[in-house]
DNA sequence: TTAAGTGCAAAATCTTTGCAAATGT
DNA sequence: ACATTTGCAAAGATTTTGCACTTAA
């Protein structure tokens, strides 16, 4: 999916700064979503961390972003898909988080639908696997 | 399930004291998982904030309980089955994570099984559902 | 008796807030 | 020109570490 920063910024009545731009670039430049402490170590030299946080908030409220928390309670991003709004993330698909590499990756795989029991209504459902990725297992067995 | 603080410390090899025990009394006492920040209020007069970083973590690495983030990256902790351990929680139930109480349920529904694509292997699985719990949904019809 | 656990003080991090200067429309 | 956004300083909160004192086995 190739995504355009400028046009992103813009459906979402967001300004184009030159802060803003770069960390949409770094957060699409990989397919698995990357944590803010990442982000922080890349885009450190750019942009003052508190401008950081300000616009990761931004971009997950305004539905830009989604967040995906690891269990070290870090913040992870990756980029929404382009039917995810303020109102609702479409964010339905099954994450891996890599317990090696602390990779987050976005599988192509949909969460199976779940009953809830009586009284429970559910809007967003989220599934995280956590396990050895594709590259870890390679070196692994390589050693 | 009738728990007792006491046995749980014997098995897991830990040394039962007056702070452990408090613990997992009001852990065990709701059926729903516990926050951190919750639990500090509960247990501050009682119980060293840094010894409840300590006590947790142990409990956690023991098989005791898990932990279950939200979405602001606090950690929520519930009573494993007896049948976690320290090399695997058997914690395949989908979490209800309700967004107006913030409260965060251990429901009695399994979690699908998920083919994982070539490459990948899940050791654990994470479901959490978002939305407005029983409660809460009667609170709101009220009004 | 002695190894493990607790509390306190303090360091290290992480996150938020306020405000003046810079920037995009 | 004007409303937003940024960077810096500083406050607040969270988490970790070190060490002397206490406690369970």
């Amino acid at each position: 999916m190739k995504i355009d920063p400028i046009h992103i910024l813009k459906d979402h009545d967001l300004k184009h700064t030159k802060q803003r731009v770069r960390v949409l670039e770094e957060i699409a430049m990989d397919s698995v979503a990357i944590s803010q402490p990442e982000l922080e170590k890349k885009l450190g030299k750019e942009i003052d961390r508190v401008t950081l946080y300000r616009i990761l908030n931004a971009y997950e409220e305004k539905g830009i972003l989604h967040k995906i928390m690891d269990m070290n309670g870090t913040a992870n991003y990756a980029i929404c898909s382009p039917s995810c709004s303020v109102d609702h993330h479409h964010d339905e698909h099954v994450h891996f988080n890599c317990t090696n590499c602390l990779k987050i990756y976005c599988l192509d795989v949909m969460i199976p639908k779940i009953k809830m029991p009586a009284g429970f209504t559910a809007s967003t459902v989220n599934t995280t696997a956590y396990g050895i990725c594709e590259k870890c297992s390679v070196l692994q067995s390589g050693n």
